[in-house]
DNA sequence: TGGAAAACCTAACGCTTGTTAGGTATAGTC
DNA sequence: GACTATACCTAACAAGCGTTAGGTTTTCCA
């Protein structure tokens, strides 16, 4: 049988590294294939030779965007505690997945579905796959029977993910920020 | 001198409001010039009559969403009654403007400044300039002093504004949604 | 009713875009 | 050391983009 060797020249991971970085600095409409290929130390043909399109490109950032995202929460959430304890920790996580870790989390924030018809469902699946697993840490808080969970999620990871607009490192790092977002909820404070 | 009056075959409403349409559903680098000239029932080139570029047309649907969300708001700000009741009306107005009123607001939501780097200082001004409005009704909130007023407020307007990405019209109404954001943070029913 | 500005059309320019067909060198396997 | 799939380059295509110069019609005012 025919040999399906990788080989060590192998470009495809600065591409995928390119790619994500200018679909976050510009906006995957404004970024051109040639812009990442250039970055690649490529050139704009050569890349179909890894992906079909650009939007598969995209998919392909974005996937691997949710997947980062969602390790760092699946650690936070395995880590003991108490569950308003634990919710803190897991914004942390996707806080610091969001701004800080690296340019594939900051993708799946800033490139909206919508913006990509003929790729969206995908995205929009991809997305609604790691909310579930943020939706397990506010399901286990200790809340009343009548206490609306859906609503603090939403305001939750609305919250979060709006950051991305308003936030510069260097003044509040994202623990800070989900500790004190999470504390407005818990109410001990206010 | 030279008489300056408009003429009453003006399409430039027309042209805003398709321009506003436009942004909003697909956003602002896929819709072309000829786009909306089309649903305007104009040519391209004849657009630039009216503005000197793309980019100035975009200013000018983006001012005019953000002066009916300040008119919304403002309004809800004039009426009497109890800081946290009024804080619910001015989030609810902010949200009838994001969501239902017209395509305006949502374009400031949709838009991001940064996607459009010649004008994109212009428009963090113009939402800037709203978001001090939105401030007076957080800073009107009975909070004890350590309170961290810029918290809540970075917090609310952000799950605000991220509810474009989630909400569907039929559902929940602006002012439920509202409602129960601010009950979340009042911490009544918890 | 004449004149002038307002509002738009016509036609095209130069450029960039995503994408493709066919050729080429390199690396790994037997 | 021949062979083959891998990984890329070359060169170009058609289509769409924002924009512009110059001409044409329409409306208003005096």
């Amino acid at each position: 049988m025919p040999a399906a060797a990788p080989r060590a020249d192998n470009r495809l991971p600065l591409v995928l590294d390119a790619a994500a970085r200018l679909f976050r600095e510009r906006g995957y409409a404004v970024t051109s294939m040639r812009d990442i290929a250039a970055d690649s130390g490529m050139l704009a043909g050569s890349l179909y030779y890894h992906f079909a399109s650009k939007e598969d490109l995209l998919v392909a950032v974005y996937a691997e965007g949710v997947k980062r995202i969602t390790a760092a929460v699946e650690e936070a959430l395995r880590a003991p505690g108490e569950p308003w304890e634990r919710l803190e920790r897991v914004c942390a996580a996707h806080l610091s997945a969001l701004l800080d870790d690296s340019d594939y989390g900051q993708v799946v924030i800033r490139v909206r579905p919508d913006d990509v018809p003929d790729v969206a469902r995908r995205l929009a699946e991809l997305r609604n796959g790691y909310e579930r697993l943020f939706a397990r840490a506010v399901d286990a808080l200790p809340l009343a029977r009548k206490a609306d969970r859906r609503a603090l999620r939403l305001m939750l990871l609305g919250a979060l993910n709006w950051s991305q607009t308003w936030y510069r490192s260097g003044q509040d790092s994202p623990a800070a920020i989900a500790r004190r977002f999470v504390r407005l909820l818990h109410g001990s404070t206010l």
